[in-house]
DNA sequence: CTGAAAGCGCTTACAG
DNA sequence: CTGAAAGCGCTTACAG
């Protein structure tokens, strides 16, 4: 059995209370009496239950990290910038996996609300939209990351996804690409995906550039398999096209084996850009080029966003983006 | 203000342990009063407060899983079994990255013993034996990854890395080769890495194999550049070696740039095997066979033995050993 | 089948 | 500078 308050307060011949302000360095206490009860705690080993302190200040110091997959390497990166960040502030993070299934998502949400979190940063998937809004009648504050939800007590962190597809495209037709095709992603309407098309379709316009429609192709899944697949459509009936573009890199990825297989030269026949800049990018060969996303930053920020709006509960923000840049490796 | 249990009981007309009892679903109850209760519940929203419940209980469903780099792809596929598992049971996971820094491990233990978890699961770094030490005396239980530590209150979840040895040169004997080296990982005795060098040793000596001492390659760290500098070295200094078996899959992926540069094709005039069989094995060109782990199921094994420990509590179990496999690709 | 009392380990006003 | 009382939201014996 671990020592208590009490424990300390008998042993030091003192009032529980004198105890609790010493462990919170709050109030004037005499020298000698501080140091008597520091020494008792020292002496019993005694630590304070955060859970006891929990449920009278309804503060418990922690908070829920939700997303679909921690194994996609977009993941990890977000959640180590979270877990720093959090462990700065003294905060402890538990970690919740959906799946992608949105049953589970709102299971998991309500689990965490009765284990008394302080806040919650979620990775919503695309179709989240109604447990958010379920949810956030009952719980506040929340931090989404890449995803549109304005509501009172909700703040977001969000990619710069216009910028990114502009800097790939910008720099495919600086190298001389006019036809760009592009590897869309599973046709939902996720708020990234959409943007990515839009900056693609903004920056060749911009450069005066037509697009065949067909030149926008969705993908079954994000996968390595699908972009491989879809690509050798994709080239086979658009012999023209010089450069692709892709939502992902393993989208891209699966582009590169592509090209490999129909003897077309990456960079020299064919450009070929990601999306993220996961460690995938320089694994492969040849290296990816991609629109660099700072994960890690995205969490840490979120985080921090997330103690903002603790401190100040009025705090009603507006959307924070993060820029975006190109990394430019072998592919383009 | 979210409704309490006095809420519900003051609304029902009943006492708090009437809506205890209804809640836990314990003791009888007559039909009426069960059903006038529960749609109190209903109306009001309310949810147990688990922090209240743990409070007395001394049992708060949360527990930690510590591990030294939630970026290293390794561990989100065992921290994936981990949440599978923990959801089952209904238990919230605390997750915590050390950065491999020991000073971090100990503070990030205490806080978890602080917030009341219930046990914790634990991947160490080759030199936590001092933590593990200091911290067992007042925490317990704990569930070691791929560590060697026995003690009361604790159990350990083992990759067979001996076996994944063996496996790697018995399948490379098989297709011909007899001078094998080894990158064998970072310097240090982590039992992870003398089990996987001890296991390459008796493959070979199984087979009446001899060993140049310095066909064994310790690497300055275990990334891509150094299994690609190290190979460079190894292939250069000793170019009678056909074969390489890697410590892990980044060292054997940049075994394989090496053997590129080095105009060496592989498999058919250098054998690659990596160990892991992270997602990397598959994206490289060549695709990389490699001992494979379930990293997964080591997960969920390590929290399945830490729930029959919390509900067995004298449960002293010997290590529970992961038997691993060899997934065959291009490489070797 | 139902309830009043005590207590989990702390902190928060309120006194002195 | 220090303490006694009440209470956070529950559960655990103990009664009836």
């Amino acid at each position: 059995m671990p020592a208590t308050m009490r424990d300390v307060a008998e042993k030091a011949g003192v009032s529980i209370k004198t105890v609790s302000r010493v462990v919170n360095k709050q109030g004037e206490i005499s020298e000698e009496t501080r140091r008597r009860v520091l020494q008792t705690i020292e002496a019993l080993g005694y630590r304070p239950s955060l859970v006891a302190r929990a449920l009278v200040t309804q503060h418990s110091c922690t908070i829920g990290l939700v997303m679909a997959d921690i194994s996609n390497p977009f993941f990890p990166e977000v959640a180590r910038g979270v877990l720093d960040r959090a462990q700065q502030a003294e905060y402890n993070v538990f970690l919740c996996n959906t799946g992608g299934n949105l049953q589970q998502e709102l299971q998991t949400l309500e689990s965490l609300a009765d284990h008394g979190v302080d806040g919650i940063i979620i990775i919503p998937s695309y179709d989240s939209a109604q447990n958010l809004r379920t949810f956030v009648k009952t719980f506040q504050p929340l931090v989404l990351v890449n995803y549109q939800f304005e509501h009172p007590g909700v703040s977001q962190i969000i990619v710069n996804n216009e910028q990114g597809a502009k800097l790939a495209v910008d720099y495919l037709v600086d190298k001389g690409h006019q036809k760009i095709g592009m590897l869309s992603g599973v046709q939902n309407p996720s708020s990234n995906r959409v943007r990515r098309i839009l900056g693609y379709r903004q920056a060749m316009k911009h450069h005066g550039l037509a697009i065949a429609d067909d030149w926008i192709v969705p993908t079954r899944d994000s996968t390595v398999e699908c972009g491989h697949e879809s690509t050798h459509r994709l080239l086979s009936k658009h012999p023209e096209i010089t450069a692709v573009f892709a939502y992902n890199d393993l989208l891209a990825i699966g582009a590169l084996k592509a090209c490999q297989e129909l003897g077309r030269d990456v960079p020299d026949d064919c450009a070929i850009i990601g999306f993220d800049d996961t460690h995938l990018a320089t694994i492969v060969n040849p290296t990816l080029t991609s629109v660099r996303v700072d994960k890690y930053n995205l969490g840490y920020q979120a985080m921090n966003q997330l103690l903002t709006m603790l401190q100040t509960p009025s705090e009603s923000s507006s959307p924070i983006h993060l820029d975006v840049e190109l990394t430019i490796r072998q592919s383009a």
